[in-house]
DNA sequence: GCCAACGTTGGC
DNA sequence: GCCAACGTTGGC
């Protein structure tokens, strides 16, 4: 079982959205760049556990815990031109792309602001801070429970 | 809005 | 393959 932190700005998608969903669930989709693919297409497995980070707004941070339901799978947004996802060079026998399906955990009563990570020594080593633009991001499992110990 | 840190594109 | 130009992410 693995750990991660996935990167969503909740003016687009944020965790009242996920809360909302039927069975709290939903497809993880638009990451177009590649180191995160393979992160989600290698490396992801059902029952792996995830940060859910709210980037790019008024106070970054971790908003809750989401869960692995549904390993890869191609993104079908790539081979439809209506969608702002389309990639014209991606084909059905031939995906670039890909998603996994999630679900909440939980929400945390209170987001954990990024402020509040960027404080703790322990963490200073983390690829989160180090690689600024990658939305999906693995954690240790050390990372992890760190992280969870600092949540109010 | 600014800027750093990437990533992507395209000419050569 | 190199590199300049440009685009995106994301914190502040």
């Amino acid at each position: 079982m693995n750990y991660w932190l996935f990167k969503s700005e909740p003016d687009v998608y944020g965790i009242d959205a996920l809360a909302s969903e039927p069975n709290q669930q939903c497809r993880w989709d638009g990451v177009r760049n590649y180191q995160a693919r393979n992160h989600l297409r290698d490396d992801v497995i059902v029952g792996d556990q995830v940060l859910f980070y709210h980037s790019s707004c008024g106070t970054p941070g971790v908003a809750g815990i989401m869960e692995v339901v549904k390993a890869a799978y191609s993104d079908p947004a790539q081979l439809d031109p209506e969608n702002g996802y389309y990639d014209p060079k991606a084909t059905a026998d031939n995906p670039r792309w890909y998603v996994v399906d999630v679900k909440l955990v939980r929400k945390f009563s209170r987001l954990l602001p990024l402020s509040k990570l960027k404080k703790q020594p322990s963490l200073a080593g983390m690829q989160l801070f180090k690689q600024g633009r990658l939305s999906v991001v693995p954690l240790t499992k050390t990372e992890w429970l760190m992280i969870l110990s600092l949540e109010e």
